[in-house]
DNA sequence: CAGGCTGGATAGTGCAACTATCCTATGAGC
DNA sequence: GCTCATAGGATAGTTGCACTATCCAGCCTG
């Protein structure tokens, strides 16, 4: 298909199109003529993970372009799936991947897990995070860094098994950064329901706006 | 203290102090000359925490100034503390409030946290996700559901805890909306963590870079 | 009374993500 | 062969947000 019509299939403007061709977020249609182009199914596929990725996780053309940088040469394996996850795992985090002090906090809830207890780039992440929380006056307890792990556990294993379902590599990512934002925002809004029982058990009622 | 001072007490730009004047998000000096007013105290928490939530938490300035408005006139009360966390997670979670469809998951969630049934816009948030990771084809199983339940009233109490020990007001924002982000921000880099445990469950070892 | 700083208004900057315009080269129709 | 609509490519402009810089008048100090 042209320009036009791969724009009409995806709903993404032919300008907008054009603009991720330059970016190279998109790789250019097979050049059929000096002057034209045919765009196919990947390229449909592509749009809608830039779409996905930008409108519902909330990434940068940058961001993006790093997820996609990997996808590149990546093929099926399960290898080359779990790295794959990984790199969304950096981007959508914000990984560095540098060293951090290990914290026995963290210790206690690897443990507690039955996880294996390598350094890794995601431990040093939770270690740098939990130091920022004690140094805000927020360190979780262990009973929620406990509860977390039971809930941690469950969504990897659930993520795992609904990405490796996938059957394309755009699925795959699509799946994995969509899923940790909606699993992410789904944890905060229960919270906000346990908030609203919490504050009810204290107060005898919820907030109001209506006095 | 005058805007230059002010500026130096809290690293905010006087050009930036003068467009949080201007766009209302930060009140007037108290005037003691026609071209001189008096800036104190809350000038400079109210600086503090405008930048917690915009550098901390990402917010914009137009849900800086919806939070702000909930905090004007606000006192010290239980009730209007749980108003004002209310209006932040409002803010944070994009809550609109409207009505929806319950899910038997949340019912079966709900009972078995023992939490109020009543129908809020906590829980109408909470339906209208798990519809939506319903129809994107990662819906949550009941184990899940369960692991944050627990994670979530984990977090409910801890968060009410310390948001109650806090003193006032522009601290009970800071520190729920900031709680709330970080705890967020744990929760995904746990399940990083617990991914990486996952993979190497699953297939021997994690993903790696170098092949 | 001059200079500098204050506060207030207005306009400009930088970044991100588009969007509109222009240009060139076909390729279809006559 | 010639014209003209259109695709594709390059360039520049727009929008939204969050500042940032400039300008101006007042007035306090020295």
């Amino acid at each position: 298909m042209r320009l036009g019509e791969l724009s009409e299939a995806t709903g993404v403007s032919p300008a907008s199109i054009k603009f991720y061709l330059r970016s190279g977020l998109l790789a250019a249609g097979d050049p059929i003529h000096p002057t034209r182009a045919d765009y196919g199914d990947r390229h449909v596929r592509r749009l809608a993970l830039i779409q996905g990725l930008r409108s519902v996780v909330g990434l940068g053309l940058d961001d993006i372009r790093r997820i996609l940088d990997a996808a590149i040469g990546a093929d099926d394996s399960p290898a080359q799936r779990l790295m794959l996850l990984r790199t969304v795992q950096h981007v959508v985090l914000g990984l560095d991947g540098s060293p951090a002090e290990p914290s026995p906090s963290v210790d206690g809830l690897v443990q507690a897990m039955g996880w294996p207890g390598d350094p890794s780039e995601a431990r040093f992440a939770v270690d740098r995070h939990v130091a920022a929380m004690e140094a805000a006056g927020i360190a979780p307890g262990a009973d929620v860094l406990a509860a977390y792990g039971r809930a941690a556990d469950a969504i990897a294993e659930a993520q795992l098994t609904v990405t490796h379902a996938r059957d394309d590599l755009e699925d795959v990512i699509l799946t994995a950064a969509i899923g940790m934002h909606m699993h992410n925002q789904l944890i905060l809004k229960i919270v906000a329901l346990a908030q609203a029982s919490h504050s009810i058990r204290r107060y005898g009622g919820p907030p109001r706006d209506d006095g």
